[in-house]
RNA sequence: GUGCCUGUAGCUCAGCGGAUAGAGCGCUUGCCUACGGAGCAAGAUGUCGGGGGUUCGAAUCCCUCCAGGCACGCCA
């Protein structure tokens, strides 16, 4: 398009000015064309002159291209496009030679990424709304694969601190109830059932050696089988990380506090009992409890509402300075991009550190966070709600174990990020038509049905003639190719649910050219029903691709 | 109260400043002796939360109001 507009530029059919970025998209309605651009309205004002003149001369310096039929000016100056159809028909031939790499880009070739997600302290298994965030981390992550970037997956943790010590403490006690005693649970401890679980399995392994032991080693036992759980959770989803990093690390490798220096020497510390900006009752409140210097960033100065505290007056860092500290280290990690998943409960913190690194003279912007809404679980029609903490939130294992590891995968993805996904256990238990993911998943079955009966009959699709394939395989063929843009537009927008909609179109496009399309009919030539073969074995690809895409399973049979 | 997210068909949700706003489910009426019926065909269904504005053009951008969610700790 663009080199249209300057032939047309230089020929004198059109005026000389900036040309802006052009876009070619598939319309809304596909009746109208297979790609279409409104260029033409845009440059109406810098051309001077009607669309639907500059439309017709942008069509006359078209350059030829093999996969492009004719073009044509429509509507109030819209520039259509077809494909042509031998083209398409040849597709078939490409899309079975790139097999489980179709439509692999090279947008990220020669480059690094990084997708940070999951992040669960091993408090607890893994809930659904944490799964939620493993799902979009590893479906983004599979995306920058497709779009040629070498992806690390990693988790960050903190295995230290008050909570973990709640932890140790709480288990202390189970394991001391499983022994027979009379133990209370710690006030804010971890009620959860799955601590009993981890203290029977602490009395089978060491008895009741541990009756006099403090909270440490709880602690490191209930981390070891915690943390056992979560991976077998998330390696059942498909999700395996590369790097599991440790917050500890960055206070034994010092950069906590240089973190903290380098923050003062850009100004951005100060040492006081209350924020600069505090109201007169804060101040006094403070100066009557006698509150001692903490060390404050003046995130104010980055536009935040208010500073925050990075050292408490107990000298020892909030939960904030070693995240400031852990997101250098991943700037200075060399990745031409990194990604973070995060649930909408932690967006406001997340901006502290956006702001910690602005500090630091980073570009935040490097730095892409997608920020996932909450998900609900629903049973009977009823809200579960609940805590950690207070141990009544479902496991995401025991879902698994109710609909599968494929329909959690594809509801909690099928979503954008933004919005709130309700999961109703009752209609994801239900097996029926309702759930699209047996719908695509069938697409795949069928193809391999397929083969099946080739294979029964003897029948190959060695030097089939694709030119005899007809309109609803190119219509087939046309869509399918567009995995491609879709993968452009889940990496532009960092929206991997568009590749849930994406396969759930194709599969809506499959089933009735499936109906009509037979291979072995009486009324089908054999050279016919050779092409169709062919075809299928494409439309194989296709699906076993989109599924991988989506980190689900391409099943032969369900 | 402040910040972020959301409001689109009966329900769950797509929708990238462009043409007649779409899909699944549900609903209505049909179809099936064929590679897996977890199927296929046809049909009905909309004040795009309300109101202003910008634009040749707004569900989309801006302002405002209403409604819901999340976050606003010297917790992590």
């Amino acid at each position: 398009m663009h080199e249209a507009i300057e032939h047309a530029q230089a020929a004198g059919d059109l005026p000389l000015f900036e040309i802006p970025e052009v876009r070619v998209q598939p319309p809304n309605n596909p009746g109208f064309a297979d790609y279409a651009t409104p260029v033409a309205m845009q440059l109406g004002r810098l051309a001077r002159k009607p669309p639907a003149e500059i439309a017709a001369i942008i069509v006359r310096h078209l350059p030829d291209a093999p996969f492009a039929g004719a073009a044509e000016v429509a509507g109030p100056g819209f520039i259509n496009f077809r494909l042509s159809d031998d083209w398409l028909k040849q597709q078939v031939e490409t899309i079975i030679a790139e097999g489980d790499d179709l439509c692999a880009l090279q947008i990220g070739a020669g480059k690094r990424a990084q997708v940070e997600f999951v992040s669960a302290n091993p408090t607890g298994p893994l809930h659904i709304g944490r799964t939620r965030g493993a799902v979009i981390g590893d479906s983004i992550a599979r995306v920058l694969e497709a779009v040629g970037y070498r992806v690390e997956r990693e988790y960050y943790f903190n295995n230290a601190g008050r909570q973990m010590e709640m932890l140790g403490r709480s288990l202390r006690a189970r394991y001391l109830q499983a022994l027979g005693q009379d133990a209370p649970l710690p006030e804010e401890g971890y009620a959860g059932e799955y601590l009993a679980e981890v203290a029977a399995r602490l009395v089978a392994e060491v008895g009741d050696a541990w009756r006099e032991a403090d909270w440490p080693p709880f602690k490191e036992f209930a981390e070891k089988v915690i943390f056992e759980w979560i991976r077998a959770s998330l390696l059942r989803l498909g999700v395996r990380h590369d790097v599991f990093f440790n917050e500890n690390s960055l206070y034994e490798d010092g950069s906590v506090w240089r973190t903290l220096e380098a923050l003062r020497q850009r100004g951005y510390i100060y040492d006081a009992p209350v924020w600069e900006g505090a109201s007169e009752a804060e101040r006094a409140q403070a100066a009557a409890s006698g509150a001692a210097n903490a060390a404050w960033f003046r995130s104010t100065a980055l536009g935040d509402e208010k500073d925050r505290v990075l050292v408490k007056a107990s000298g020892e860092p909030t939960y904030t300075l070693p995240d400031i500290a852990y997101h250098v280290n991943k700037m200075e990690r060399g990745f031409d991009l990194l990604v973070n998943v995060l649930g909408a409960d932690h967006g406001t913190q997340y901006k502290v550190v956006q702001r910690g690194l602005q500090a630091l003279g980073y570009d935040p912007s490097r730095l892409h966070v997608i920020i996932h809404q909450m998900v609900r679980i629903y049973r009977g029609g009823a809200l579960i709600k609940g805590s950690t903490r207070a141990g009544d939130v479902i496991p995401v294992d025991a879902v698994i174990d109710e609909v599968g590891a494929d329909s959690v995968r594809y509801f909690l993805l099928a979503r954008s990020a933004n919005t709130d996904v309700e999961f109703d256990l009752d209609l994801a238990v239900a097996q029926n038509n309702e759930n699209p993911v047996y719908y695509i998943q069938n697409a795949h079955v069928r193809c391999a049905g397929i083969f099946r009966m080739a294979e029964q009959r003897g029948f190959s699709d060695a030097g089939a003639d694709l030119s005899l394939l007809g309109e609803p395989e190119t219509t087939f063929l046309r869509q399918a190719l567009r995995l491609g843009e879709t993968l452009i537009y889940a990496l532009e927008e960092m929206a991997p649910h568009q590749i849930a909609f994406f396969a759930l179109e194709t599969a809506r496009l499959f089933h009735p050219m499936y109906d009509n399309v037979r291979v072995f009919h009486s009324e089908v030539p054999e050279d016919v029903a050779r092409a169709r073969l062919r075809f299928y074995r494409a439309a194989k690809v296709v699906f076993k691709r989109l599924l991988t895409l989506m980190g689900m399973s391409a099943p032969d049979v369900m």
